[in-house]
DNA sequence: CCGATCCCTGGGAAATCTTCCCGATCGGCC
DNA sequence: GGCCGATCGGGAAGATTTCCCAGGGATCGG
């Protein structure tokens, strides 16, 4: 087999420039494409069709998940690592439900992004040590996430209001009467142990069930 | 005089490894020291006592604007100039506040960043294009970020609103009625254009009011 | 000094929302 | 079948929100 092409997404061209070098430093690892936004990558993953795309979450317009549902959508088997700052577990599982094969945080050392790079070019999965053990707690201790503790639905009522929309549009959006909102809301609150509103966008936050910036 | 000497403050040693690379091609800049916390960044300041110091914002434990007033405490004559990913004016001026003597966003061009070290280290100021438009947006239509509307007061109620603090919390902590605190919260709302408490808290959010993650 | 204006503070009253309790249905599971 | 939990909503008392209003204080131009 020949050189891997690397395709490169990030929205920073300092940091696009730090990866390019550290990865280029590698024999045999060739960067064939970069581009800053959802929309850009996945019209150059179409044209470049590199064997392997580093992403970032955090773009500009639609987010790095959409970037990678889009980009899996039209080639099932294309291997995308997810290199971001976000070191948060509730991150990692939405990148893999998108269709991402590996997640490393930019806090990790520069080898474990060259090692996850080699392993999911491989075909296999790659996970940052510190997610790992963070999702290792959340199995172990059963309460990584008072999410846990929040029946779907209620956790799909949580998810909707914690992202501003108002109890009257929920109970449209879901063809359910507003009592029924009123009374989930209630409800959820009492389940988090929320006293206020705005408490509740921030456990939504910190459970990563909303994303504070634009998506991923 | 001699080279320009630099100390690296960010909790990314990729991105840090991507600056040095950078700003050591620059002959004449040397990167001195390097840093991934507020703590060590103050420590390391009083060691090397670099001519210049490029510090990130979004820094474990006390956040970058710590950083920046300790070493400005220590240092009235220091040089820092911030380089963040946060695309905003209102942390901006935060880091002007506290002390920095520029601030250039990661979105900007490389030379940018070059060009505003230069400046800096000449004892000038400097800003990102992005940051200055949006300032001067908000300074000619009155509105770039919709907190100019709001009476200190009224900001102040938003900010222990937004952090989660409840409305009878509020009214204690300022010594004011609870009917005090209600109106105030109805007309934020209504100013803000917000029909939602969630949808105050992500504006709040948006406009650097309250910091989502630890600070900047 | 005077009026205009804005901020800060709160009362009143009607409308709305929250909370708590209750009943109903439906699908699993023992 | 019986039990349990998830889902869906009504009812009523209590709390909150909203809107309107008002007085005091500060500031500013005339």
């Amino acid at each position: 087999m020949t050189a891997l092409s690397i395709m490169l997404v990030d929205d920073h061209p300092i940091v696009r420039e730090g990866y390019r070098r550290l990865i280029e430093r590698q024999p045999g690892h060739r960067v064939v494409a970069e581009a800053e936004t959802a929309a850009e990558a996945y019209r150059l993953f179409k044209s470049a069709t590199p064997d392997l795309t580093v992403m970032d979450l955090s773009l500009p317009g639609a987010g790095g998940l959409e970037a990678i549902r889009h980009i899996r959508q039209w080639d099932r088997t294309a291997r995308i690592l997810v290199f971001t700052m976000h070191q948060s577990a509730p991150f990692a599982l939405k990148a893999f439900e998108a269709g991402a094969s590996g997640y490393v945080t930019k806090t990790s050392p520069p080898e474990e992004l060259i090692r996850a790079i080699d392993t999911v070019a491989r075909g296999g999965r790659a996970l940052s040590a510190d997610i790992a053990a963070d999702l290792a707690a959340e199995r172990l201790t059963r309460r990584g996430g008072p999410l846990d503790e929040l029946a779907p639905r209620e956790a799909e009522i949580l998810r909707m209001f914690a992202s501003g929309q108002a109890a009257e549009e929920i109970a449209e959006a879901l063809c359910l009467s507003l009592k029924t909102i009123q009374n989930y809301h209630s409800q959820i609150k009492a389940k988090l142990g929320a006293r206020t509103d705005a408490h509740l966008v921030w456990l939504a936050i910190a459970e990563g069930l909303v994303l504070d910036r634009r998506e991923p």
